[in-house]
DNA sequence: CCCCCCCC
């Protein structure tokens, strides 16, 4: 972790090297009464130790949940330099990558000595760092291998960069004042507003019976708030390669409209479409405004999200499968659709479906982070992510959260095992687990509803009713209707309307379940049944005929064994008494390993 | 002006 020695100085005197790596020595909190608190910071390079060094406003968070604790090494992805009265300079920090935290380092890198804010020299120790020319250097800005674009900001890097200390105001129309995202409505007409574009779609074409075109959105955000804009057709062409993720523009003359809540998930009523009029110019000085804040769930957490739900989370691609087509149910279309699977340090496995061209132009190879706001949760195999039309894929981001998980995945995270939400709980079958106790059962008076209502219990078979436990059925496949049986060799089946020389064996077994909070008499049919007797029917219909000792030692043993089940509860009413139905809809043997990550979530969830 | 999150 080598600092980049003597490029204090090298900046101080006007010098723009790109990503210099510095050590913070300490940090210090400026409270601000009439403005916002900023944090001020110790720098090293090695040689010097400089002061006068302050971090942006946006950064605070990070600071605020210990990101940079002292002794950490950085990199400074943006920075400025600003000359103040008397000719003091200040290094101002816009944005930062943590190369390594404060407690990994241990100690102060080089013997670095304070550099005096007051009588700075002009010397500079090296040669200039970047002979390249301009152009190039505002390109080095971009996240590599990704052309989704990167959270990292830094657009403005070139400009603000050569024009230190001379901040250029707005572009045009500098006097015009600039309108909040909040105060924003569909009743005035001149406005203008400064705003950092946190999600960008892609393009997205559409033909119905009304025409065809094509489209795009982007959200975009201030201090006040948020509020979606939509391009269509020529705005298309004019502005989405202008707007990009993360950076700030001066936005005028769009077209305000109530926002359809249903396609929306911003607070915001209102929504903007662009038109012809729409001005939109890119704004240099950013540094002020939020940035696209992510609220990061861990993957073993989204057992804990109710789905279907909107989450931001971030992985690694463990495993990237090809690229498939599916044809929508009610849009009749094809669309094209990639499977990944995302891990992180929690231990868990999850898919990510990512759709149409995202899907296509995925690039899964060297196991890539992704990171998505809004991506959308649903309960399909326990638990599935997908990128929606409202979430912002990233790739590679630049962020503390994705240093780490690169960290933690390639020393040993690649080579360990991870759970997955699938197989838990047994059936799933596109349900949440919906883990109860069987007194939970009752308090909560599940099978109440219109619905029945299913849920995963562990429990421990207590009883097992011998009588009526089984009964001769019509032998056609799927009939299941009990036979008479005629005393002839004959069976009758009235549904089928048949006689067979034959039956087969169907179950209806009555248990009484427990568990170390309540018990639940619950109706297991044939394959529950079969799996708790750990006999098959038909077998078990030869015993009880031939053999009742035997018939009743396998009841016997079904006694004081334990199972994941799952439960189909509902209430029935019959003859004015109502009483709740519990169907065992799948009786699985405890995968311990399974069961324990089970128990340790739903301590996570009491959050003690 | 569109998208209703797609499929298993």
């Amino acid at each position: 972790m080598k600092l980049t020695t003597g490029v204090i100085l090298e900046i101080l005197n006007g010098a723009t090297p790109e990503k210099p790596v510095f050590q913070v020595i300490n940090a210090k909190k400026i409270e601000s009464s009439n403005s916002v608190d900023r944090y001020r910071l110790l720098l090293s390079d090695g040689e010097y130790v400089y002061s006068h060094v302050m971090l942006a406003a946006q950064l605070n968070k990070v600071m605020e949940n210990n990101g940079v604790p002292n002794l950490s090494v950085i990199e400074a992805t943006r920075y400025l330099c600003n000359k103040l009265q008397g000719d003091k300079r200040v290094i101002i920090l816009l944005d930062l990558k943590v190369l390594a935290l404060g407690p990994e380092v241990g100690e102060r890198l080089g013997s670095p000595t304070q550099l005096n804010p007051n009588s700075i020299p002009t010397a500079v120790a090296k040669p200039a760092v970047d002979s390249r020319p301009n152009d190039q250097k505002t390109a080095v800005f971009k996240p590599q291998n990704n052309n989704n674009t990167a959270m990292s900001t830094g657009n403005t890097m070139g400009q603000q960069m050569n024009s230190l200390g001379k901040k250029t105001l707005t572009p045009t129309t500098p006097n015009s004042r600039v309108h909040s995202i909040a105060s924003l409505t569909p009743y005035q007409n001149r406005w203008r507003i400064r705003a950092r574009v946190t999600m960008k779609s892609s393009i997205r074409t559409w033909s119905n019976s009304k025409g065809e075109g094509k489209l795009f959105n982007c959200n975009l955000l201030d201090d006040s708030g948020e509020i979606r804009m939509t391009g269509f057709k020529e705005q298309v062409d004019k502005f989405y390669d202008m707007l990009e993720l993360n950076k700030v523009y001066y936005i005028s003359r769009c077209t305000l409209k109530t926002a359809n809540k249903q396609y929306s998930n911003l607070n915001n009523d209102y929504e903007m479409t662009m038109n012809a009029e729409t001005v939109i110019e890119p704004c240099n000085d950013d540094s002020d405004l939020p940035v696209m804040t992510f609220d990061f769930v861990k993957l073993s957490e989204l057992e804990q999200c109710k789905p279907p739900t909107a989450v931001d989370v971030i992985g690694v691609v463990k495993v990237c499968n090809d690229v498939s087509s599916v044809v929508g149910r009610q849009s009749q279309k094809e669309i094209l659709k990639r499977d990944l699977q995302i891990v992180d340090q929690s231990g868990l496995a999850v898919n990510l479906t990512l759709w149409g061209d995202e899907a296509n132009k995925f690039d899964g190879q060297g196991f890539p982070i992704v990171a998505v706001k809004g991506a959308r949760l649903s309960d399909f195999n326990g638990r599935s992510l997908s990128v929606s039309g409202s979430s912002q894929l990233i790739v590679n981001p630049e962020t503390k959260e994705a240093y780490v998980l690169r960290g933690w995945f390639e020393s040993g995270g690649r080579n360990q095992s991870f759970s997955t939400y699938q197989s838990e709980g047994g059936s799933g079958g596109g349900q949440s687990s919906n883990w109860k106790t069987f007194l939970q059962v009752k308090s909560e008076n599940l099978g109440q509803g219109e619905k029945a209502d299913y849920y995963t219990a562990k429990g421990t078979v207590v009883f097992v009713k011998k009588d009526n436990c089984m009964y001769q059925a019509c032998p056609t496949a799927d009939c299941n209707k009990k036979v008479i049986d005629l005393g002839n060799g004959q069976f009758r089946c009235e549904k089928c309307n048949r006689e067979f020389p034959n039956h087969k064996w169907r179950m209806i077994l009555s248990c009484n379940v427990a568990d170390h909070t309540d018990n639940q008499w619950i109706t297991c049919f044939q394959d529950s049944a079969e799996c708790m007797l750990e006999m098959k029917a038909d077998e078990l219909g030869q015993l009880r005929e031939t053999d009742e000792m035997r018939f009743d030692q396998v009841l016997q043993d079904a006694l004081f064994k334990s199972y994941i089940f799952r439960m189909r509860a509902k209430v029935e009413n019959y003859n004015d008494e109502s009483r709740l139905k519990t169907v065992c809809v799948a009786a699985n043997s405890i995968d311990w390993k399974e069961y324990g990550n089970q128990l340790i979530s739903q301590i996570d969830q009491l959050g003690i």
